[in-house]
DNA sequence: ATATTATTTTAGATGAAACTAAAAATTTAT
DNA sequence: ATAAATTTTTAGTTTCATCTAAAATAATAT
């Protein structure tokens, strides 16, 4: 079994792998689990005898099959209970994140079966994330960045791509929430910046914004 | 705040002083948590520096004020958790204590408050252990040992003192739950075991039996 | 191509939580 | 009241996860 530390750091690599196709770097995920380089290649180097990561030492490193598996397992269980938080004991979605980063850690096969089933087996998490299945498998759906739409374009909201807290309680104050309508009504070339119909009111959103908001056209 | 084994820790001596009314030895102690008593006084001094326990060398440990408090909480959230997995998520309650054993350890106040909230503000876990308040507070109910009661007398099933998975299986095969209708029919004093009528059936149950099922009488 | 800069790894240290073996204190038995 | 047995504490290790500082390697700039 592996302890929670290891766990992070499989999780981590899970997500920083997604992007960068290359290896992994030793600084970008000390960057992500707010610790230091060295720690990192001492995990690294942990998780290289263990067999779940393809570590070269100063080339980086990538997950290995059975720790892409584990790591998928860990982001199941926690995006579960994101769910369990949100829809069953109704915390906001800027709330839950933290939890989930404990509840994640809680080795017991049966519970996540057990709680994926009373939730009905939910296929997206609070933030639009999509839950892997029991074998590991994570269906993706289409999805493009507010950024990339045209004028004129309609669509709806399906994902954060940065889900944090602070992003997350700025959409709560303009009341948009994952399904809402989105229609782009003028685009300014300078900035990147756009001005949008939401939910049929009218809001101005930065690059930065648009840049973290994933959504289906219509 | 607490680490998981100092948690662990003090909610040993929870249970442990309850009964023993003088200072709680090293060696309960380290039989209680499956380690040595060597352990055991290393996390006593540990302990007792943060002014959790009240303990002189030698003599045993006792919790303190806060110390007790702290305890408390954490029994708090493992029997709401053990509630939780029995009620909403169909576990049998032989199976949650070991989940609950790591729940328990999850740091999130809102988060307990918003599960009591959610099932309803259950006095009582599944093995019939009261449930201590926000503040602490435990709300004992009279019982007595089935081992007491003496022939004719009808009763029901409230608690089980020491609910071991083994002892709780064997119920279950009995189909014996909380609140089952019990009457003593014969009592042999050569060894303490008893005949009893529950629910309509009759069963023998040996003295190591009717020192473990507590019940209120009727 | 070499020098400068940045990144990564290693070496050595710390604190938490456990252990074993030995010493000290307490309890029990003669 | 001593001696023997038991319990408890201390001393010294181990493993894990982190850190800082220094050395090694790689990337970049001249
Ligand atoms: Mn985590
Ligand atoms: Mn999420
Ligand atoms: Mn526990
Ligand atoms: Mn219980």
């Amino acid at each position: 079994m592996l302890t929670s530390s290891e766990e992070n750091y499989i999780k981590a690599l899970f997500y920083l792998q997604q992007k960068a196709s290359k290896g992994v770097s030793t600084s970008s995920l000390a960057q992500r689990l707010d610790t230091k380089p060295s720690s990192a290649t001492d995990m690294l180097q942990k998780l290289s005898e263990k067999g779940l990561v393809d570590y070269v030492k100063y080339k980086g490193a990538l997950l290995s099959t059975d720790g892409y598996q584990l790591a998928a397992h860990v982001v199941r269980k926690h995006r579960l209970w994101e769910v369990f938080l949100v829809k069953t004991l109704g915390f906001s979605w800027d709330q839950v994140h933290d939890i989930a980063e404990q509840l994640e850690h809680v080795h017991a096969p049966l519970l996540v079966e057990k709680l994926d089933a009373f939730l009905g087996h939910p296929r997206r998490d609070p933030h639009g994330d999509p839950i892997p299945d029991k074998n590991g498998q994570i269906h993706q759906v289409e999805k493009a960045l507010l950024s990339t739409q045209q004028n004129d374009q309609e669509s709806i909201l399906v994902s954060i791509k940065d889900a944090n807290d602070d992003f997350l309680k700025y959409l709560n104050q303009k009341n948009i929430s994952l399904g809402a309508f989105i229609k782009v009504i003028a685009l300014e070339p300078f900035d990147g910046s756009m001005t949008v119909e939401v939910n049929h009111e009218t809001h101005y959103f930065s690059s930065t914004i648009t840049n973290n908001l994933y959504v289906q056209s219509l």
